[in-house]
RNA sequence: GGGCAGGUACCCAAGUGGACAACGGGGGCAGACUGUAAAUCUGCUGGCGAAGGCCUUCGGAGGUUCGAAUCCUUCCCUGCCCA
């Protein structure tokens, strides 16, 4: 606990989008304690993104600061899925597949956060322990207006779609997760206000001080308009692959640049405002801002080589239109092979029609050569590379 | 429990007996362009076929009809109103 609360403060208040409230955090920075830092974590779908990443990291400088990570993983609201946004509801999870999930979430979790300062916690123990006399006791802390009230419910109930009886006691339960652990702090993104507010009520209720809500402002998936989500599939993982990794970022809207620096790197203050600065004035390359952003993001994850390697590669591929330093081989029985056969049978392409409609479109090239016949007839003498679109090469050759 | 309105391709959504593999939008893919796998513009977007064409698809199961996403029966699901 080497930093005095103002300096704390200073550093936890960097990039948030709401603090509720400075004072009392300030306060509870001054009692010395190690503060119960909560975030709750969904155990169905293991894989983390970078939108997650911008929480994660904030727990993680809590935890720099001495503080205790404390995730609840919603194993009992899992079954209920957090209404927000299209989400249906979930199939439960058995005990075993919630016990694997976790074991690949925390795998990837501490490349994030410190495992010495982070506790794990099911809600099913206490939330599954809950009597029907006690769980209509918790029901009665909030009426139907109020969770209404919250844009997702209200949104579905105007477009006349189904709000389930289960999904509205969604927020009570991740309130009353906040009161069974003690939290202090609890971390969100912006649209998980209204659940995190709860957590305040039900503490007080239960008389205890009400835990201070952080949160971050949500990060836009690959789309550039929606949310960093799996729902969306617009996310970018952060086990991916080098390759995949870096082509995702490379893809992102010009305009997110700036802000994925701020939230998802450990890039310094500085430095992202000079990203800002000449990317406005227009004295920078987009491209080449992004390249950075995609390198600095494949080195936190991966290595400072890999990400040199891939961002050459790209360069390669898409600067130059070169091939990549590796290609994948394919090995084919025939020596004579229809274009659209190799097309499926390298799976390149899933159906014949597909490959049709693609060599019709002028996505299929070998050595450079468009393709442009569907009867074209492959003769493999010495091995050739295919080409499917952009980003797509094969090396064929026979077996 | 009763009345009404709905369930269409990955998503949203039009179509209400033949011209429907099904308008339109989103997403995805491709091409052009570009300092970018940004933006913009154009095309494609069920399968099989070289093509004419054929096959499978409109909540599920039956039925009527030469012919159904469209009509009937029944079942399942959703919304609204009434109790």
């Amino acid at each position: 606990m080497a930093l005095d609360p103002e300096k704390q403060l200073d550093i936890i208040r960097t990039h948030v989008a709401e603090l509720i409230s400075e004072e009392e955090l300030l306060y509870k920075l001054k009692s010395k304690r190690r503060l119960r830092v909560k975030l709750g974590i969904d155990p169905s779908g293991p894989e983390i993104h970078l939108g997650f990443s911008v929480v994660l990291r904030k727990l993680r400088q809590f935890q720099d600061l001495g503080h205790t990570a404390v995730m609840v993983v919603g194993d009992f609201t899992g079954m209920i899925g957090d209404p927000s946004g299209v989400s249906k509801t979930r199939p439960k999870l058995t005990q075993k597949q919630v016990q694997k999930n976790m074991a690949k979430y925390k795998e990837q979790i501490f490349r994030i956060l410190n495992p010495k300062r982070t506790e794990f916690t099911f809600n099913s123990k206490w939330l599954g322990a809950l009597s029907m006399y006690e769980f209509v006791e918790l029901a009665s802390k909030y009426t139907v207006a109020r969770v209404l009230e919250r844009d997702d419910f209200s949104q579905r109930l105007k477009d006349g779609l189904p709000v389930y009886m289960h999904e509205i006691m969604y927020p009570l339960c991740q309130g009353y997760d906040s009161v069974a652990i003690k939290a202090d702090v609890e971390l969100g993104g912006t649209d998980q206000k209204f659940n995190l507010l709860v957590g305040r009520e039900l503490m007080r209720e239960s008389e205890m001080a009400p835990q201070v809500v952080l949160m971050m402002p949500i990060l836009e998936g690959t789309d550039g308009v929606r949310k960093m989500s799996k729902s969306f599939n617009n996310y970018i993982g952060i086990t991916e692959s080098p390759k995949q990794m870096l082509g995702k970022i490379m893809s992102l809207p010009d305009e997110l640049i700036v802000k994925y620096f701020k939230l998802a790197t450990d890039a310094f203050p500085h430095r992202v405002e000079e990203y800002r600065m000449t990317l406005d004035e227009g004295s920078m390359n987009p491209r080449d801002a992004k390249l950075d952003l995609a390198k600095t993001l494949v080195r936190m994850y991966h290595s400072a080589q890999s990400a040199q390697k891939t961002a050459e590669d790209f360069q390669r591929v898409f600067t130059k239109r070169e091939l990549p330093e590796k290609i994948e081989q394919y090995k084919s029985t025939k020596k004579k092979n229809n274009i659209v056969d190799l097309l499926v049978a390298c799976k390149l392409m899933s159906s014949r029609s597909e490959a049709k409609r693609k060599i019709r479109e002028g996505a299929i090239d070998i050595d450079g050569v468009r393709v442009d016949d569907i009867d074209y007839i492959v003769e493999l003498n010495q091995p050739i590379v295919l080409r499917a679109g952009k980003h797509k090469f094969l090396r064929i050759s026979k077996k």
